[in-house]
Parts: C-alpha cells; sequence; structure tokens
DNA sequence: TTACCAATGTTGGTTCAACCAACATAGAAC
DNA sequence: GTTCTATGTTGGTTGAACCAACATTGGTAA
C-alpha cells in the first residue's frame, strides 16, 4: 500500500498476513526509527545527507550529477543538499579545471568524522529494529531481503 | 532511511548489506507493484479506498471516526476517499438514527464486488513480490517480518 | 436546567519527500 | 559551425500524511 501509517488500530485478516503489507510496516517502524536517531543525534542531518557522504567516502571524488546517478538522488535534491553540507564544511565543491561547468565535490576531514558518528547511529537503529529477532534470525531475514531484490 | 528511490546505481557498501536499507528497498519494490496494479485495475481506487472497504467487510457497517481509528487514516482523509467510494456506489453513508451528527457507512453489493476484485489483484502482486523465493522461503519471509513487527 | 466538555464530519490548510521543467552554460559530435 | 547532450541551479508541482478550526451534537457535572 503506498501509505504507512505507524499507528492503525486493528488490521483487517485480508491485509494482516500480506507480504506486502507487512514490509509496508516493516518500513514505517524502520524509518521512524531512523528519522529518530537523525533528529536526534544528526545536527540537522537527514538521510540524504548520510548517503552523499557515504557515496563519497566509498568512492572519491565525484561530480554532482554523478553522485545524484550512484545515490538514486534527483539533480537538484543533490545541489540542495550538498549546499547545506558544505555549510557544515563536511564536503568541498570546487570546479573541475578540466571541465568548465562541472564541479568536484570532496569529503572533508570532517564529514568523515561526522559520517563515522552517524554510521554508529545507524547501526544502532539496525539493533533496535532486528530486536525482536535471534541472531540467527537476523542472518535468515536479511539473506532473504537480498535475495527479493536480487 | 526516509527516502525510497526505485533506480539507485550502485549502492555504498555501508548500506547494502544493513536491514534498514534492505527493508526500504523491499517497500519501494512493493509499493511500486501494487501502485501499478491500482492503476491498472483500480479504476481510479488507491490504497485508501481498498483499506476503508476492507475494513468495513471484515467488522461490517461503521462510523467515519471509528474507520479512521481502524485503519489508521486521518479522519479528514476518511471524508474525502468516502465520498469517493460513494460517488461509485461502493459504500452508502446514511446519517445514526440515535446520534444526529454521526454518520453509519455500509459496504454495498457493488463494493463487495470490486473489493473481491481488488483482492485478487493484490493477491497477485504478491505472487510478483516474493516471486524470487522458493514457497519454503516465501514462509520463513513471511513468519520474520511477522515476527519484527511483535 | 445550565454550563461545560468531548466527539463527529467537514473544510481548508501545511509539511515534506520525490520529482519535473526550464534555464544558462559548457563540452562533444557531426 | 551547428546541433546535441551534459551540468548545476532555480523554481516549481505532486501526493501522502497531518493538523487546525469550525459548526454541531451528545454526554457530564454542577
Amino acid at each position: 500500500m503506498p501509505a504507512h501509517p505507524v499507528q492503525p488500530g486493528r488490521t483487517p485478516d485480508r491485509l494482516k498476513s500480506r507480504p506486502t503489507w507487512l514490509v509496508s510496516r516493516a518500513y514505517a517502524r524502520s524509518a521512524a526509527l531512523l528519522v529518530a536517531g537523525f533528529e536526534a543525534e544528526g545536527n540537522g542531518l537527514r538521510g540524504y545527507h548520510y548517503r552523499l557522504l557515504a557515496a563519497l567516502e566509498q568512492w572519491g571524488p565525484a561530480s554532482q550529477a554523478d553522485l545524484g546517478r550512484d545515490t538514486g538522488i534527483d539533480r537538484s535534491d543533490v545541489t540542495a543538499a550538498l549546499t547545506e553540507l558544505e555549510a557544515r564544511d563536511l564536503v568541498e565543491r570546487r570546479a573541475d579545471p578540466e571541465h568548465g561547468r562541472r564541479k568536484i565535490v570532496t569529503i572533508t576531514p570532517r564529514g568523515l568524522d561526522v559520517l563515522a558518528d552517524l554510521d554508529t547511529m545507524v547501526d544502532r537503529t539496525q539493533d533496535a529494529l532486528l530486536a525482536p529477532l535471534t541472531p540467527a534470525q537476523r542472518r535468515q531475514f536479511v539473506s532473504l531481503l537480498s535475495r527479493l531484490l536480487d
């Protein structure tokens, strides 16, 4: 369902055993945990910023267009998010010397620090989400999800 | 992550094995399949309408406020969705004889028919979503999701 | 009874993520 | 040299989820 409320009262039988419904509820919980985590210790950063920092750390400097393609974020949203990251000294934007219009984005040392902090927050969120499962069940869950998305 | 794009190019390692990420990707796929199903054979109806019809079928006539509480849909959105359902003769709204302001909503025979059609569409969507899994894995997946949401 | 409070249905908003269009400007292709 | 495509940016639009206020009604307390 293209709707993910956090607090339905009771659920019709036809919904509550359907995988699409369960996935949407799991997503609602997961997203709520992440939003709470970012709000509590993200210093105003959100998922967009985290994904951009992660991409920069993993693959090194990139143009904004490439960043957008890699992260699946629209060019215009990349621009806005990078402006906020730059204002916090977490990334650097400099003109590509070989391409007049292109800008090369680099993560700064402070950006790496913040990314590390966000990483531990996100890791704790995984534990919170998977709390009801045993370690073996968690591995199974991740494995099934991965297969589902191949 | 509070974002569910359908087409990221490549995914940073730190994301792609994290349950929250996998769940958000699974939700993106699930929601896209459902939206496509409703668009193809929903005759202009969407998830909201389906949930309301399902609640009415399952628990019988109810006031709008109760419907909202049961489905987790805001009162104002319930009003709008019911207006559309009523225009299609899928529900009936009549004043509660015992409560001046309250309205009792009932699903009509046509509403039951449409609900049955939507049910088969939604069932087919389950198969599409779970296609990569074997029957045993599907049972496991549903079981783990249910446990996760307890 | 009267006065207050809570609930109902409705209207008309706001917020926020996702997405789209248009632009000036730069390289690439032909 | 002209056309075509890519880039970064601005300024939108859409749609789901919420929220606020209102008139109206029932219930509660005094």
